[in-house]
DNA sequence: CGGCCAACCTGTGCGC
DNA sequence: TGCGCACAGGTTGGCC
């Protein structure tokens, strides 16, 4: 499911629940997920407030009063939901709610996830940039690293397509399949191009075209969080209107083209283009 | 190291 | 109605 923007609008709608909560539950209903979760899972959390919820590209971070921070991949299928006890009981952990939470705020916070590409672990605070998910990761589309030099110096050494390497954590961490395949569409390239072969000057509007995509996405996220702040549901899998993701055989939405919107395997993932708009 | 592919899982939707 | 297949928003490990 999730890509940067979806990681962020569930960070912002479990933080107010969370932030100087103390968990007085906290299971694991499975050994693992993509990796096993750790055997003092329970323990580790029982008891203890947590400080902060944090991000790091798709991970969710959640910092605990003595140091531990919790590692949250949402994988492919990941959902959280939270219940409020004043909507009554919470219901009971249903079919694939491996994580199940519940605060000393009256809130119960289930983490499902079916296929399991989702993951939990513990790192320290302190050695959290060195953790081996963390480290390895390239920088995020709206931090200070992320600009046309890097991404220039970056495609300039790399033949594979350009869509393979926009996916590549390690040279921008957050993106996905979704918003690599906006992104190319807006900027005008095809998803084929060698990324040495990208133009310095392609490359300088896709960086901001990057950032922008981005950041509508997390602007549409908070929009459906104030519909959701008031009632119980589900977090991070919000409706965003796409301009080319998921439209194969419909037409170009740029304006006077008249071709269809074509779709392409590429690294096993389904890439969305224009023949037109994207040579 | 770069690049490519298979693998990890389950659910859903579509064509026959 | 049932069956089989294609496909799904992510990441990794192994191989050349």
């Amino acid at each position: 499911m999730p890509e940067l923007p979806e990681v962020e609008t569930v960070r912002r709608g479990i933080a107010p629940v969370l932030e100087g909560a103390r968990f007085i539950r906290a299971d694991a209903r499975r050994p693992d997920l993509r990796v096993p979760i750790p055997e003092n899972f329970s323990k580790a959390l029982v008891g203890k407030r947590v400080r902060r919820v944090g991000r790091a590209s798709k991970y969710l971070l959640i910092y605990m009063e003595d140091g531990l921070v919790m590692i949250l991949h949402l994988g492919m299928s990941g959902k959280i939901t939270l219940y409020n006890e004043t909507g009554g009981p919470p219901p009971a952990p249903a079919k694939h709610d491996h994580l199940h939470f519940e605060t000393d705020g009256g809130i119960t916070m289930l983490f499902n996830d079916p296929r399991r590409f989702g993951l939990v672990v513990f790192s320290d605070e302190v050695t959290l940039d060195q953790h081996p998910l963390i480290a390895p990761m390239g920088p995020e589309p709206l931090a200070n690293g992320f600009n046309s030099v890097y991404l220039t110096e970056q495609f300039a050494r790399r033949k594979a397509p350009i869509k393979n390497i926009l996916l590549d954590q390690k040279v921008i961490a957050g993106l996905g399949n979704i918003y690599v395949c906006e992104a190319l569409y807006r900027a005008g390239v095809h998803p084929v191009r060698p990324a040495n072969q990208v133009t310095e000057k392609e490359t300088a509007a896709l960086t901001s075209i990057i950032r922008d995509v981005i950041n509508e996405a997390i602007a549409a996220g908070g929009s459906t969080l104030k519909d959701y702040a008031q009632v119980d549901g589900e977090l991070g899998y919000f409706q965003h209107r796409f301009r080319v993701y998921g439209r194969e055989g419909e037409l170009c939405l740029t304006k006077g083209c008249k071709s269809e919107i074509e779709r392409i395997v590429q690294a096993a993932r389904s890439s969305f283009f224009c023949p037109s708009c994207q040579p």
